[in-house]
DNA sequence: TGGAGGTATGTTTGCGCAAACATTCGAACC
DNA sequence: GGTTCGAATGTTTGCGCAAACATACCTCCA
């Protein structure tokens, strides 16, 4: 910085102001300082920068996993909206779910040069013990619900989207639901089960038994070739896209077509799901959005003119395809071809 | 650091040494430096440090974008490894492939809180300027192979993986292989093209004429419908397993059995892979070691103790799975049933 | 017993920047 | 013409830390 100043011919105090484009720089010089610093390649240091100011202008995103649709879309929707206000994003990544971790991760997150941090904690931690958020941190919770009382928390409107695929089915005339899950572990899976089955049970409708898939499509393989040996089974909602791939594919091999046959539902609405035979189904959630919350909230309390708890709710979208259709006349399906 | 040091009694440079795990202290001021930390809550301010030090431990992750499996799996390695070593990532967007965009994410790479970058290049940018990579930036490029004598490039072994696949089709003995190839725009898209070719070739086989998809299932999928009409085509090499996943439902659709009408090799290897409709043969990229690669590569740099330039290839692994199958006797398929 | 050689700790200094305050200078007004 | 005011620019200072150097004190040996 002494240098261009002494290349332009003024003081260290002026380039400074250049650099920061205040407006209290005259034209001329402005101009001669730009063409010092280009001579010379200067690049303001963030290290000094962010010293003198006292903030880094950069979030932390915490996750433990970058291999689910769901963490790396939230991810690019936090970059973007991050990048909008001009802030840097650094991972941080948790090395497993469990509370160790998770602190092992915020004293990482304390030494890094970030103003705040958004987990995405998609899944319960191993111990019951209260979530290991420290204080002092400015933290936005994103796919969870616990520490809505300690820390703004953003999240699809689970509920609403499971009760919207219950919902559309039931319209179509079909007598029950049948209900694919994820893991236990998974807040996100726990609360679409726990909306589909209140849905039954408000409408007086028999609650069938719960599959647990594991996410993959495998696992919604597995419980298809189960779900086509029950006739009753005219409908089922899948708690993910893929899963839902897999009854799809487990529907096709036992013979059984779909819509007709059975009606199939996904959730999350990923790219392929277009493309998927047929066309699914299925609840869009919104990353984007929930990105853009996360940057907000987590912008608010650095700039403490936000909340500091409280719960934020994305709503979903019912994506009508072609994977879903009334049930033929008898409300039960026709006998498998297999 | 100064409460720290007036907390325990002694000098803030022993505070700085104790939080630097050096040696040279004592074990009881040691533990009463601790304590005071502990009571203060004390948490090292990384702008200074890095201000002292003249270095942020942190790489930049220079990407277009995260919606494709490559990029994101790579960068999960890169995460990985840094981690390893110690090193914070962050995530640097390019918001268009374009030459000045990626002039305008050095530009803010620049006034990061980073030490070296890793840009992910996995398309050709507009214009046939040369790369804009400016000069003074510790830079190591991966899935490119363009700017490979100005930095380090990392990348699959596109040619290898493509000669592997054409080879297990033509060892089960077809008569030539036909290619779904990814936009042209992609160079590895290109070098997968270009060996394949290059296979048949120098075998003095036949050429299919190239199908050109965009990497997703669906234009597979059309491309897999169009290829159904051609009795003579009895072996497919996808550039990607999304568009081997479009084939495979395209044929299946026209009543063609995988593998025993027409078989099918994708890349990449995706989690799903294996639960494709058949199991997909495929070429596994290994992203993790590309991660590994590209950081080893760059901290190589900022120690001066690595090339600043070469090109490092990552071998791929043919995993073959039921999508592949010698053809029917004749050498030609069966009709079609649809 | 004097000093050499070590270990543990303290003191000084400056990294690069920008806030706060100081200075300069020209224009506007009475 | 003198005074006031404000815009443009300069000077001083300290952010928090760790390298470099300084000091204190201990041990060991001739």
């Amino acid at each position: 910085m002494a240098d261009v100043a002494r290349l332009a011919n003024v003081s260290a105090q002026t380039v400074s102001r250049v650099s920061n484009g205040e407006s209290s720089v005259v034209e001329s010089t402005r101009l001669s300082v730009l063409r010092a610093m280009e001579e010379l390649g200067y690049r303001p240091n963030s290290a000094a920068r962010a010293l003198k100011r006292g903030e880094f202008r950069a979030i932390g995103v915490m996750t433990f996993t970058l291999s689910t649709t769901g963490n790396v879309r939230t991810l690019e929707g936090i970059v973007a909206a991050a990048a909008a206000q001009d802030y840097a994003v650094t991972l941080i990544p948790v090395g497993a779910p469990s509370q160790d971790a998770v602190r092992g991760a915020f004293t990482r997150a304390g030494e890094l040069a970030v103003d705040a941090v958004v987990a995405i904690m998609e899944t319960h931690l191993a111990s019951d013990a209260p979530p290991p958020y420290p204080p002092g941190f400015k933290v936005v919770v994103a796919d969870s619900d616990d520490a809505g009382d300690r820390h703004p928390v953003v999240d699809t409107d689970q509920a609403a989207g499971a009760v919207s695929a219950a919902q559309h089915l039931l319209d179509l005339g079909h007598r029950t639901v049948w209900h694919v899950a994820g893991p236990e572990s998974s807040y996100a899976a726990q609360r679409r089960r726990d909306a589909w089955q209140a849905q039954l049970v408000a409408r007086g409708l028999e609650v069938p038994p719960v599959q647990h898939g594991d996410w993959t499509p495998r696992s919604g393989y597995e419980i298809g070739l189960r779900l086509a040996e029950e006739p009753s089974c005219t409908a089922v909602f899948a708690a993910n896209d893929q899963m839902a791939l897999g009854l799809l594919r487990a529907f096709h091999d036992s013979g059984l077509r779909v819509p007709e046959d059975v009606s199939v539902v996904g959730f999350d609405d990923v790219p392929e799901a277009e493309s998927y035979i047929p066309p699914l189904t299925t609840v869009r959630q919104d990353f984007e959005q929930i990105g853009r919350l996360c940057v907000e909230q987590v912008l608010g309390q650095v700039r403490r003119t936000g909340p500091t708890t409280g719960t934020t709710l994305v709503p979903t979208q019912l994506v009508v395809r072609s994977s879903t259709a009334a049930p033929g006349r008898t409300g039960a399906r026709r006998p498998r071809r297999a």
